[in-house]
DNA sequence: CTGAAAGCGCTAACAC
DNA sequence: GTGTTAGCGCTTTCAG
């Protein structure tokens, strides 16, 4: 039935039905102009005939027709991001599009590398995580003229769209909180991998509350690795070595923060006592902890959700705000 | 310099460097058939130009040029998928491979439904979890005639690769184990989230390794939700409330164990001497507990770096197996 | 080493 | 309601 190696194509179809291609095309897309007995011989013969629909000729004829969105996160193996990448996905396959995904490590040249890929696949639009790219992403993206939502941190001069928070507001809010909760002598373990300027936005939004209250940031210990447990762990330590009259240390993230709680276990130092210990992203695992973490709970799914929504919008050439505010929120927890 | 909405094509750069848009094909995918000057003339166009290459057109016209592979998850926010993509994302990436994801939430009939919209985009091979399909699938993948790897869990009679390890074995595997511990009255909490079929042969090979020594499994809890800490946490204590009397549990997953373990600790259950418990998956939280948590590690980003090399071998016709074990690791820990 | 011609499968634009 | 005509930008094939 079906020739040609295997696969059917319009023609095929038009052959078998006794209509032109464009008549097929018409039914196969749902577009108006034609009967309804045509639209079921058509339908029919398609199934029949195991037709499977060329997206990659569609998209080469009309560059309207593309469903394909390219979504670039730091790290796959985020646990946030994972949540981001899931919000994205079923918002855009509800709707008919195909996610494309790459990791830039947070460098900004990596993202670069990603994109040139990317465009190249004429995509329908483009999710970025972050605010820095390097010029010639932002050239790419606007030679293409395609929408673009850069997400997570946000900026009020977007390439196009962004939707996210901003970090330094999440740094900001705990330095105050802890102020308010009498902490006095607070110190910071981060992991920079590479140029991880989320994480160094919110360092400087703790250290300018703290200073601001008159009681600045006592010491740092950021470690040159990608900030997990165990960075965490070693982190605290080290600091603690140097400045060993701290009374609570805020973390890069939440699991760093866990490798804190660990090391402190294991001093047998007590959590909130002896010493505060706070996160930040809101990390499931940390909410079945003995002590509910004091973190900020990032609504990651939200941004990934919005972020996809926001795009398709601008797609269907609706309105829509340029930058959208997802709040964050502080959860006060039992160790901060 | 760039005309016709500001995007570059072959025959412009052809037309500026006064050869034909062939030799500059020829010259921008690196073929042979011209000569150093050419090339650089070609190449250096190129770049002023600012010229994107369209894979949209390269890979309607060829169809051995699509660098475009499909690969679906369950879910996106499983943190060992999340380390299966990246290792999936990382070789593909290196060799020119764009990554098209998809989750289908252990459901084979969104799958398929996935399946069919990736096909539909011609892409050089697709990667899928587990070894469950619809018939539409597996017909689909065929006609397509394009390379497969199922991952995850192992199959020996594969729509066409495999790469992974038999969950049987890992539930086996722990049974006697906790057998040679000297455990005899083993309970299990899972989570069913629709058909997620390699959690229940992990069940299986466990029961049946006890029933083998003479103790069968006591009781098991299966809650219908997505397998978390807190159905781990609930989980127990239903269990629990059935029959106090169990020696140790097998839970669904690390993230689940974890859950039980604070159920124990809220209730002062000591682990492992009033309970053994144990996980399954290697989740990298589960090693800063203050106790290590018994469990079996799975090689995740192993298995997306193996996917993807024998996806590609196959596509360069280079000789591969068919079926490639990776193997897992049981962990003693403290808790079991 | 280089070029000309043909065509991949589909859809926009226009006829009828 | 339906058909015809042109390509989209690239690569394959065949000539030089």
């Amino acid at each position: 039935m079906t020739e040609r190696k295997g696969k059917a194509n319009l023609e095929d179809i038009a052959r078998v039905t006794g209509v032109s291609k464009m008549t097929v095309s018409r039914v196969l897309r749902g577009v108006s102009g034609f009967s309804d007995d045509t639209r079921l011989r058509v339908t029919q013969a398609a199934v029949k005939m195991g037709y499977v629909p060329n997206r990659i000729a569609a998209a080469f004829s009309s560059d309207q027709a593309s469903t394909l969105v390219g979504m670039c996160v730091p790290r796959l193996t985020s646990g946030l991001f994972g949540h981001v990448l899931d919000g994205v996905d079923r918002a855009l396959s509800r709707l008919g599009y195909q996610v494309m995904i790459g990791s830039n490590n947070h460098d900004p040249e990596e993202e670069e590398a990603w994109v040139r890929q990317v465009v190249s696949w004429r995509p329908a639009g483009v999710i970025l995580s972050g605010r820095t790219h390097t010029p010639g992403t932002v050239d790419l993206l606007r030679q293409a003229g395609m929408p673009v939502v850069e997400i997570w941190d946000l900026t009020t001069s977007p390439i196009d769209m962004s939707v996210g928070f901003s970090h330094y507001d999440c740094g900001s809010e705990i330095g105050q909180f802890l102020i308010r909760k009498g902490r006095r002598r607070a110190g910071y373990v981060g992991a920079l991998s590479r140029s991880d300027v989320m994480g160094q936005a919110r360092l400087q939004g703790f250290a300018d509350a703290l200073m601001r209250s008159g009681t600045p940031l006592v010491d740092r210990e950021v470690l040159h690795d990608s900030p997990g447990f165990y960075p965490g762990y070693y982190g605290l330590e080290t600091l603690l070595a140097r400045r060993p009259d701290l009374d609570v240390v805020y973390f890069h993230n939440d699991e760093m923060a866990i490798g804190g709680l660990a090391y402190c276990q294991s001093r047998g130092i007590r959590v909130p006592e002896d010493l505060g210990i706070v996160g930040w992203g809101g990390m499931e695992a940390a909410s079945v902890l003995p002590r509910r973490l004091t973190t900020t709970i990032v609504p990651t799914t939200t941004i990934g959700k919005v972020a996809a929504e926001a795009l398709v919008a601008r797609l269907r050439g609706e309105a829509g705000q340029d930058v959208t505010v997802v709040p964050t929120r502080l959860v006060p927890g039992e160790t901060g």
